[in-house]
DNA sequence: ACCTGAACACCGTTCAAGT
DNA sequence: ACCTGAACACCGTTCAAGT
């Protein structure tokens, strides 16, 4: 008698009785959701499964849905890394903490998407704000385009983030065209059927020789309109 | 008697015989929906209702629900200005052309949104390909470049979009930084604490300026690195 | 060929009730 | 104060059955 009953009174001891839920689990049981199955396999339902619990718990803590996204973002956010503060010129620190900034994005599936449509809350987001600031003023920006300048980085960085986990998420691979292309009239569209043609789209993808190409437009850019006010 | 059945008759044969259904028409009533109520308002099964249809309906046109965003985008897109042949330089028609695509972007709630995430497929795509191929082979980017240059306007309007509906729709308004400025600390933060009590922050959604300042940012951008290989 | 109702397997959020 | 089950009002998609 006394051997079939503990059995299962152990059970249930011996999950750690519920393990406590908290904002911090919360976010980090959501984020391994969305590293394993993109942001589309990601619901409160499912977090709250996967902390044994039903989702209505999940709003002790939280206020919605969209709270979950701002936290988990900025949440990501801490693992950008910092540029060393060596001698390398501002331009190529400037450079390597925007590509951090990417790879992190496009590692997680689904976070360039929720980055995208979420305005970051938290230190993480600001600690970002006052590196890149800093580079930039550290490049000669004056005050007057700093803000613009960085807000203008860090939005085509996700958007590129963005649209590669697209391209990764859906196979497609050509750019913003589609499949578009493979009906292509050269009466209609001269321009675009010789560049195909001429297979300029096939490598449009390539991300890194590209993402370098773009960010030294933008910083050029930005060194070129700086205090055209 | 004669009188009686023939009222039920008529209402069921005046409604026009269910109206016919066709890809043009649910994508219409989609985009319409959209219009009014947003991206999140947006479903199957609200434009199957306002068909007088059933969502299985839908399928005999509709492989899923992302074509159907794919084609209420290319559809949308339709609406993008042309720029006007004139006298005028090319850099002024390729900002205009751009504008023109953002407001068309701007102005369906949820629209922007969606071209951040759908590959556009269609001929309404290509044409805004063409043309921008078009603008910077007149402003003398070199071939090398051009399918990457037209490729970063488009995303980055597509982004600055999305963006600015972001803030409309949810009544943030302070860029990327969000509410975390409130709790700001000088110590911690000193570049973004300095710029935020300077009120740099606070004209960040300025849309017009900054959005040509955005542009001529990138075409300076593209012109300083378009024969870099 | 086109349309439909019903079903399946999900959602976010609320709320009364429990501890 | 925290947690829960059940309910509410939704989703996209499939499929057998009808015309």
């Amino acid at each position: 008698m006394s051997d079939k009953t503990p059995r299962e009174i152990i059970s249930r001891r011996n999950r750690p009785a519920k393990a406590a839920l908290s904002r911090d689990i919360i976010v980090s049981t959501a984020l391994g959701i969305l590293q394993k199955d993109g942001l589309s396999g990601l619901s409160l339902r499912r977090v709250a499964t996967a902390l044994d619990t039903g989702a209505a718990s999940l709003y002790v803590y939280l206020a919605n849905l969209d709270e979950l996204y701002s936290l988990m973002l900025d949440r990501a956010l801490a693992s950008v890394m910092l540029p060393e503060a060596g001698n390398r010129p501002w331009r190529d620190r400037l450079k390597k903490y925007l590509v951090s900034y990417l790879h992190v994005l496009y590692e997680r599936q689904g976070l360039a998407q929720l980055a995208m449509s979420t305005i970051a809350t938290g230190p993480n987001s600001l600690r970002m704000w006052e590196v890149l600031l800093g580079l930039l003023k550290e490049g000669g920006v004056d005050d007057a385009r700093l803000v613009w300048g960085v807000d203008m980085l860090l939005l085509y960085v996700t958007a590129i983030a963005a649209e590669q986990s697209n391209w990764r998420a859906t196979g497609q691979d050509f750019g913003r065209v589609g499949s578009a292309l493979a009906t292509l009239s050269a009466e209609q569209f001269p321009l675009v059927y010789a560049l195909f043609q001429g297979g300029r789209f096939s490598g449009i993808g390539d991300g890194d020789a590209r993402t370098q190409w773009a960010l030294d437009v933008i910083i050029d850019g930005i060194k070129a309109n700086h205090n055209s006010f």
